[in-house]
DNA sequence: TTGTACGCGTTATCAG
DNA sequence: CTGATAACGCGTACAA
């Protein structure tokens, strides 16, 4: 449903301010007509410098401002609008992918419509109708599910597309990931050089892209130094730091515990140190990797190696993307599959 | 155009959709006039059951969408936009602010704007000006400086303007605060009461309004106990975690130095407890007083309490009083000063 | 160099 | 209950 304007008859605008300045207003402010109006601020070309003085004087008399929307119904008019739909624009994680999309949007003269879908895909698809009704040049969408329907070319009326941080199996569009699996895997690889036999694994439900790609690495570490991945130790569907802090006491009571822990992304890392503080367990008996970087990660009073990458980075590629199609640079090109590399940091 | 194939009997769209589906291909298609299409997809009333089938048929084949910007255009139509204008989009407490503001927003049928300005002025100024264009219905802004002009009433073309986190002086406008002084207040009143006389403080430019807000309830608390703030140990103008690190190490050497230190936002207080890492200061050597809560903080190896707030809670008011506006609740009331309340969080 | 005519997609108004 | 008409603000095409 898009306007829901409930209201019953809301009384006009109020008397304050009439009506804002329109093209034909300032036309009769400089003794001109709205063509010569448009032209000067169009670039000014071929306009006597006199008139380019009365016009631009009239518009700061005024305080008038061309209507965008007005502007952009024309055929061959771009709104200049890009729609972005996060997940959840409060985790670090995507606040900086959406800094990242700014910077690179802004440079480009583009601005940001922004949804947040909370994870929910009805909720992605209602944002993902209303940006295109709103005639976004573009879209940039962290996908919440694995339904890609509402995402079909002819259902997004055939604007560039771009995915981030998750793929959808079968929706051929740009996308820009993380290079989760080989992140996962080189940092599982890490913990079991180092003799651990025992490596629990904390994250997300498996449904989400990215952690099960991560699972995945995590998994063939374990097949290439041919070792199994006991399911005793594998705990998913944590979504907050409180639920990986809950899954972590659990495990810390499993038989023949884990000496090492896998955890998936930086609100499970979170979960995973406060039961371990909680629970007074000795610094040199819990070995800690996790995906994602987060502040004060180096403050954390265990062994701990992050896997990081760069939100921002990811965010700027994204938008990157969605610019080239949109200049023709990208034309007649595949869709293309980005995958930005991680890095291991203790 | 010359009179003659002005396509008004053949359908020029039907042959390539090279252009998104209008009303009229849809009333095309449903054998009824572009008036009945408009009349059943605004509600539908007054309309002939087998008529609202046909034109939903229609809709549904040809994956038509309203153009929200063509209808926007029409004097009295709301184009259902804020624009929300905030000066870092990565930091974890405007991603809230963020987060709040959408979560209101988006229940109203609003859909968000967001532009990142970067605490620079300018650049302000530029999104203010686009925004308006764009024909917002109301604005959102975290101000990055002390000058107003740009968001006078008649430069904003009298749409609703909601301040959030800081205020401008001099600046008539819907204001939402925490109540910094309040909050800086009383921590530093904690610590005087725990026996300190030598506190540090470390934060921000003095140009940015929370910043000399925090500062007052800090200068106010000593004054009240009868105490002195000493300059010594007053250390302004660190932007981010690293500029803080420095201020801090450079308060350890001072003579006579702190027992205590009130950091006034969170990446200080990240920084002071890096510096303090750094020099092996002792646990029980320094006593910690943070603005702003992060994550765990509650991790933190030196006694530390925070001064705690919701940024969520103030999006979710600053878009309330937006809204407030819009819907004519608050006509004619004077600019609303709303002041959140702050939390002592040991 | 400047102005006129027209159409973009939509809906309020009013006639039927 | 339905449709023709006009108008919203702007820019392209063409005329002057």
């Amino acid at each position: 449903m898009g306007a829901m304007d409930n209201g019953e008859m809301s009384n006009p605008r109020s008397v304050q301010r009439a009506t804002a300045p329109t093209i034909h207003d300032v036309a009769a402010a400089a003794g001109v007509s709205p063509m010569t109006v448009s032209r000067v601020l169009g670039g000014g070309k071929n306009v006597r410098p006199e008139k380019i003085r009365a016009v631009l004087d009239a518009v700061a008399a005024l305080g008038y401002r061309k209507n965008e929307n007005a502007r952009s119904i024309r055929p061959g008019q771009r709104t200049g609008l890009i729609g972005v739909i996060i997940t959840n624009v409060a985790n670090p994680y995507y606040a900086q992918l959406q800094l990242g999309a700014e910077e690179v949007l802004a440079g480009g003269g583009f601005r940001m419509l922004v949804g947040n879908s909370g994870e929910d895909a009805d909720r992605e698809r209602v944002l993902v109708h209303d940006f295109v009704g709103r005639q976004v040049d573009g879209l940039i969408v962290v996908p919440s599910g694995t339904v890609s329907d509402h995402l079909e070319t002819e259902r997004v009326g055939g604007v560039p597309l771009v995915l981030a941080s998750r793929r959808i199996e079968g929706l051929a569009t740009d996308t820009v990931l993380i290079d989760d699996v080989a992140g996962a895997f080189e940092g599982t690889r890490r913990l079991l050089a180092e003799g651990h036999t025992r490596i629990a694994y904390v994250g997300n439900i498996k449904s989400i892209f990215t952690s099960r790609r991560r699972l995945d690495g995590f998994t063939r570490a374990h097949l290439t130094a041919g070792l199994p991945v006991d399911p005793a130790l594998v705990r998913v569907g944590q979504n907050d730091p409180d639920a990986a802090r809950r899954a972590m006491l659990e495990l810390l009571e499993v038989p023949d515990p884990p000496t090492a822990v896998f955890s998936e992304n930086n609100r499970n890392t979170v979960g995973v140190v406060r039961a371990l503080t909680e629970k007074r367990v000795p610094a040199d008996r819990m070995r800690l990797m996790g995906f994602d970087d987060f502040e004060l990660s180096d403050m954390i009073p265990f062994p701990l190696t992050v896997i990081d990458h760069d939100a921002r980075e990811l965010g700027r590629t994204a938008a990157q993307m969605v610019v080239a199609r949109l200049n023709g640079v990208a034309d007649g090109l595949a869709p293309q599959q980005v995958q930005l590399p991680t890095t291991l940091a203790d």
